[in-house]
RNA sequence: GUCCCCUUCGUCUAGAGGCCUAGGACACCGCCCUUUCACGGCGGCGACAGGGGUUCGAAUCCCCUAGGGGACGCCA
């Protein structure tokens, strides 16, 4: 593979004639402007809309029409297959009707082709939407017609967005790549797909390993299931904050090229992701509020700025920029001590060292605890944002 | 209109006659932790669509009603 039906028409064509050599399907002169008429009285009588038969034994070949071919479908009996997920299901030969395998122009139909390709082909199991179920006993004639053994079938249920509304590929259903174009780990979608209709207990969590060894589709439910993205964002941080940090750094690496924003220019991806996987939901997330700790930013949040850069914050400023300044080791912990200790030499509590700094740092007064702050944004950068504020703090109050 | 299918907390689900005063997860709310934001811990809110049967006993079996979805193409 891929194999394209477009390249298989020869195939179709050859079956079609089979067909018509065994008088199991007919060719069919009907206008459809007739077949329009008569799908409207048959729904005014209040009976199902189905082909009437009118060209089964035609003799007769009118001229300068091309016909199309229809299948002859059984008319007595049932038909009927124990659907994975459903389980037995009759259907009334009476429901149905013959339907069109070819075109005039000789070109197959979608429930002629898939037969077509999955008898050749030997496939075992078809897994579909169950909106399929009403096409599988066309389908099952089919095969009977050629003489062909019926696959296993796995009607599954449809997915319904956020608003409970269907969910479908020609319904503005996203791509499976938006998902990564979000910020979602691929074992967080996986995660939260194989929960959706299905379950092992009440485990939440399942690796691929695991995904294989448990699922069955026969435990597949037939309730349509919503789509909650609450739950989607749960499992990606849950993924971001257990898996590898070396491995989400790798996925995070697409964000930031997609983003604009250089690695090189901060602290590793890997170190980036333990401090900020239990703080965002996605990876696009994680790079948008990270792009501080990779570039400068242009000016002090007005409202940090405002509660934070103060006079007062002058002075713990001044004596953590010398503190800072001496420190060897730029680690989390030697950071930590850093700060407590400044503010303990000041005889204040911790808040009136670390939020001004913070803001100094970040320009913002949200961030990552105080010392992994410090941490990414490394020792030069942070002596001079440190002095940037300084400055700010001293021209605000010749301002005032 | 006709036929088919579905129905447990807002959402995903557990449940295959007694283990159910219906369990878990997400979300939401509260408290704790933390002078940022998160994370975490503890607790709370919250459902068997309705009605009839069957049974000693029903979320589980049967019937009816209601609601929802799908199909009825010379689309896939």
């Amino acid at each position: 593979g891929p194999y394209y039906q477009t390249h298989r028409f020869a195939r179709y064509a050859e079956i079609t004639q089979q067909l018509l050599d065994a008088n199991k399907a007919y060719h069919c002169y009907c206008p459809k402007d007739r077949l329009e008429t008569l799908r409207e009285q048959q729904m005014q009588q209040g009976i199902k809309p189905r082909y009437d038969g009118l060209c089964r034994d035609r003799q007769d070949i009118p001229a300068g029409i091309k016909p199309v071919v229809r299948f002859r479908n059984p008319d007595a009996g049932d038909v009927s297959w124990d659907d994975a997920v459903r389980g037995q299901i009759n259907i009334s030969n009476s429901e149905l009707d013959d339907l069109v395998i070819a075109r005039p122009d000789g070109s197959p139909t979608y429930n002629f082709t898939v037969v077509v390709d999955d008898v050749d082909m030997a496939v075992s199991l078809v897994i579909r939407g169950d909106d399929h179920i009403n096409n599988t006993p066309r389908q099952i004639n089919i095969y009977r017609a050629l003489g062909a053994e019926f696959p296993q079938f796995a009607h599954v249920p449809m997915i319904l967005g956020d608003d409970g509304a269907r969910l479908s590929k020609r319904h503005g259903a996203v791509g499976v790549m938006q998902y990564r174009d979000d910020g979602y780990l691929p074992e967080a979608l996986l995660n939260y797909l194989v929960r959706l209709g299905w379950s092992h207990g009440d485990q939440e969590v399942f690796s691929r390993a695991e995904m294989i060894e448990y699922f069955d589709i026969r435990n597949v439910n037939r309730k349509a299931a919503a789509f909650d993205s609450n739950k989607l964002d749960w499992l990606n941080q849950h993924y971001m904050r257990t898996m590898p940090a070396d491995e989400v750094a790798e996925h995070l690496r697409w964000h930031f090229d997609h983003q604009g924003l250089d690695p090189q220019q901060g602290p590793t991806l890997a170190d980036l992701v333990t401090v900020q996987a239990e703080r965002v939901k996605t990876l696009r997330e994680m790079a948008e509020v990270s792009t501080v700790f990779y570039r400068d930013f242009d000016e002090f949040e007005a409202t940090a700025a405002k509660k934070h850069l103060r006079l007062v914050a002058a002075e713990p400023l001044q004596a953590i920029r010398s503190k800072l300044l001496a420190l060897e080791n730029w680690q989390p912990q030697p950071l930590d001590e850093a700060v407590h200790e400044t503010a303990a030499h000041l005889g204040v509590n911790m808040g009136k060292v670390a939020q001004p700094l913070r803001v100094a740092l970040t320009g913002s007064s949200v961030s990552p605890a105080i010392d992994k702050t410090l941490w990414l944004v490394g020792k030069q950068r942070s002596l001079a944002r440190i002095d940037l504020a300084l400055r700010y703090i001293e021209q605000r109050g010749a301002a005032e």
